[in-house]
Formats: C-alpha cells, structure tokens, sequence
DNA sequence: GCGTGTGAAAACCTTCACAGCT
DNA sequence: AGCTGTGAAGGTTTTCACACGC
C-alpha cells in the first residue's frame, strides 16, 4: 500500500506519514509502498504495544464503573488488574469480575500484580491524595480523568483527559460558526 | 497575580502564557499582574462558556452510562437534554433520570431540544453510522470515544477521544524510561 | 521597581519537491 | 514508471528579552 493510500485512510499528508514512518526505519519498498502487515508489526514493536500492561483503576464511581467493563482496554493490550476505592461502603463489591480493595493496598497491588499504570476516576477533590499514593505505591504512569492538575515527582507521566474540555472546545468552534454565519448572511 | 505565578499552576511558561492572553486583549495591569476573576470572566466570554449546551448522548453501554450520570459536565455548561440507543430491548429504560430512545427520534430530538452536540459512545463498527444519523439531524460537533475514525462533511468538527491510545502513550513513555534505566545501570 | 505586552529569535512541525532505488 | 526517503522551504509555536506603563 502507498503513503498516499494510507495518509488518505489516516486524514493526514502523505509526506507526513513517510517522514513519520522513517523514524522507525526504512520499511518501504521504492516504487512498490509498505506491506502492511510488516509495518504494524514494527509500529507495535516500537510503540510497546507486544507486551501487556496491568493498570490499577482507582475511583469506582460511574466513570471507574465504565472503565472497569470497557473491553477496549483487554483488545489494544492493557489488562485491568484491580480495583480501587477509598469509600469502605464500595470495597468488597465486585465490578466486571475484580472485587473493589482499600486504598491502603495500593503498594501490594502494584508489587504482586506489577501494575504499570494508575487511573484516576475519583471526583477532583481527592485527585491530588490518589495521585500521591499511586506514586508512593511505585506507579510511574497516570493517567488522570479528575479535572485538577496534579503535581508529581520528577520521572513520573501523567496525562490528562478532561472530557468537559473536550466538549468546552467543540462549543468554542460551534460558536465561531455561529458568528461567521452571522456575518455571511448579513453581508 | 503575575503571570509567573498562573504560568507555574498551569505548567507552562509565562511568556507562553502572556501571548496567549493577549489574543484576547489587554487585561493584565502592568507592574501588577492580572485580576483572576476578571481574566476568568473574560476567558469564559471568549471561549463561550457562559451560555448552556445541550447535548445528546448515543450508545448507552458502559461509557453512555457512565457520561449520563457524570456531574462534571453540568458544573462546566452542559445539559444531557437526551439519550439515544440503536437496541430496542434498551429503548424506554431510565438512566440518569432521562429515558432511552431510539435512534429514529433523532431529528426531532435536536430540533426539540436545540442540541449542539453529539456524544458518540457506541462500538466501533456502529460509530459511522451514527456520525452519519448525527449530521443528518442537523448536529455540527461530535465527541467520538469509538475507536474508529470518522467521515463527516464539511463544517461539521468532529473531535476524537481514545481512552486506549491515550494508555498507548503512558506505556509508550514507559517502555522508553525501562530502556534508559538499563543504559544508565549498564553504563 | 515590577510585570505586562510584544517584536524578534529560536525551535519545532508540516509540506514541497525530487534524487534514488525497485 | 512509480513510490520511498529526505534535504530544503515554508509555516507555526514557543521562548527570549526588553520597551513601556503602572
């Protein structure tokens, strides 16, 4: 398949998607284009996606629910290896087959299971104490749905989706066509 | 407060900062710094946060559930105003106080309720059918969280969000830090 | 004196365009 | 002939650094 063929599948310009790919290395063929085939497997190889990470969902509210039952999640390589949640009214309930444990296990969890990830679905208000602990526990990687922003130590990821933001930016666009309407129809 | 100050809570640079308040005018008093409930009054203005959305939720499995009952987007603007799902043995069910309804209903929906935007949180294979149901009812934005990427007409914003991918990244980063430690124990 | 607002410089990203390999 | 891989061009974003107003 051609870098034009791909790039129109993937929305982008197809000099992009070959000076992406040469990153990687020279898996094209002149003339001919990639095999498809044979470059997934190096974009996975590259991107670490061979190997399946265990993550710690903390927070078993409606989205920490979602999360849990996502089966998204197991088919891209991820396994989610237990729940968490500080409301002792919760731990013990059974969610998407794991039973909900007490923050206070975070460092067993994460040693016996090697969990690799941590993801916040707690309100914002405890984002911040949720985070430290993942991190007391040895969690390298957060992955954060709280809308607060979290300090952490050096040589610790975080990355943030905040689903209101997304929403909030979508409006800001409706809004500049809403105007520009405006203006086109009075001129 | 300076711009030092926001620029720290924010986690960027301040001169970064103090360009990009600029775009929006000059509210900042020089040898001061910037009124933050005035600036935050301003940003919403501009940014259009100060009106209410109404939007529609379609596919009501685990992630619908779980944006239907979320109270972070009442907090920023947003109104669920209808939830819509392709099952019929779903349709008529009450989620979040709202009952399900079925795909058929949505023209008259976002005639009825306004509604600005679509929420896509079906499976993949159903996301473009959707998209294509959602434009056809007038919508102009979508969220995605399907996996799938979406054809729209023009003037139509579609934004994506991918819980797996962003995951992808964190273990992306992950993989990286391992492969340094090994160089710098070996080293 | 202090901190904003902003030209200019630097860094970064995207696109063009074509040499070179199949 | 056709398509990759990549220098060079063009564009955008970020940072620097300082004139200007409080």
């Amino acid at each position: 398949m051609s870098s034009e063929e791909l790039a129109a599948a993937a929305g982008v310009n197809s000099a992009k998607l070959r000076k992406d790919l040469s990153h990687l290395g020279s898996y094209g063929t002149r003339g001919v284009g990639y095999d498809v085939a044979y470059l997934l497997h190096q974009i996975r190889r590259e991107l670490g996606l061979t190997q399946h990470w265990p993550i710690v969902i903390v927070g078993i509210g409606n989205l920490g629910h979602a999360l849990a039952n996502y089966r998204g999640f197991a088919e891209r390589g991820f396994r989610t290896a237990a729940l968490v949640d500080a409301d002792p009214g919760k731990v013990g309930e059974e969610v998407g087959g794991l039973r909900i444990r007490p923050l206070a296990e975070l460092p067993s969890i994460v040693r016996e299971q090697d969990a690799a990830i941590g993801v916040i679905a707690t309100p914002a208000a405890a984002a911040q104490a949720v985070a430290d602990a993942l991190v007391a526990a040895g969690i390298r990687s957060i992955l954060n749905f709280a809308p607060a922003a979290l300090v952490v130590p050096e040589g610790v990821s975080v990355r943030k989706v905040d689903l209101a933001v997304e929403m909030q930016i979508l409006t800001y666009y409706e809004q500049r066509k809403a105007a520009l309407d405006e203006v086109t129809s009075a001129g």
